[in-house]
DNA sequence: ACGCGTATTAGACATAGTCCAAAAATTAAT
DNA sequence: ATTAATTTTTGGACTATGTCTAATACGCGT
């Protein structure tokens, strides 16, 4: 999942294409969720799909991550102790998180390498890598 | 700060040296802090503190801990969505998370290489690198 | 011992996120 | 179409982590 879908209709499609029965509201989130690069924490989704008038609760918002989330259509990224981010590119990539003013960059995943891990603990499988590269306003 | 005190004297001398006036309480936190190697979180700590009778409030916790993370004390671990976790480890490190349990295991850095980060955005320093190989129970 | 700047405290407050039971919307069956 | 069963959505109450404030207590130099 990285990018492209737009109209009412294509956005559908991909919801129903990873088994998710498109709604009303469920093709707004996905609309604005997916219209750019971002980053947008849940409150920031509740605020642009509701730019005119409240037509989507704040459960639904929360219900829908969590659906997109369970689905692989978007990810979720823990690097601010407040809220969580969700991001609409879900190919393995990492971040650049700037401290001072909370703004997320990728950072493609193709060339950086990470070697010398130790083995994961005996009966466990990797759920995922996370590289947070945070920076902050050089001297 | 890659543990060792252990008397409530060289914790007092371990505060005095990194700037940070030794009071009872903070004492008595950097003692739990210290005295294993593990990732507690606010809450945690305020729970051992007071073990026996509340001797210790929850502000006096919350402001301490972040009176450590300035002086470069601790560290603070953000890996799970609701909390933040104090890594009494600030030796250059990274992190197996176990998202089924919530338990967090320390990797060494020595030996781990990451390779073909790009350069930073302009302006920026490196604030620090997180790596966080998340893990589950295996299939 | 005295006085002053620093630290601690209880409790009110803020905020992100969850839960619930009812209403609405979709889907299926007749 | 009408009804019935199922799935979604919703407002609002609720929980949990963390912050703030104003009053009190402490620690230290003189």
């Amino acid at each position: 999942m990285s990018l492209e879908p737009s109209t009412r209709e294509s956005v559908a499609q991909m919801l129903r294409a990873h088994g998710i029965t498109p709604t009303h509201q469920r093709i707004e989130i996905a609309l604005v969720m997916f219209e750019k690069r971002w980053h947008p924490s849940a409150e920031q989704i509740l605020a642009a799909v509701n730019v005119r008038y409240a037509e989507t609760s704040k459960a639904t918002v929360y219900n829908t991550l969590k659906l997109f989330l369970d689905k692989g259509l978007v990810r979720e990224l823990i690097v601010d102790p407040n809220k969580v981010f969700y991001d609409s590119n879900t190919d393995v990539h990492h971040h650049f998180y700037d401290v001072s003013t909370g703004e997320i960059t990728d950072i493609p995943a193709d060339g950086v390498r990470i070697d010398g891990l130790p083995p994961l603990p005996a009966g466990m499988v990797t759920a995922g890598i996370d590289i947070i590269v945070r920076t902050r306003p050089g001297l």
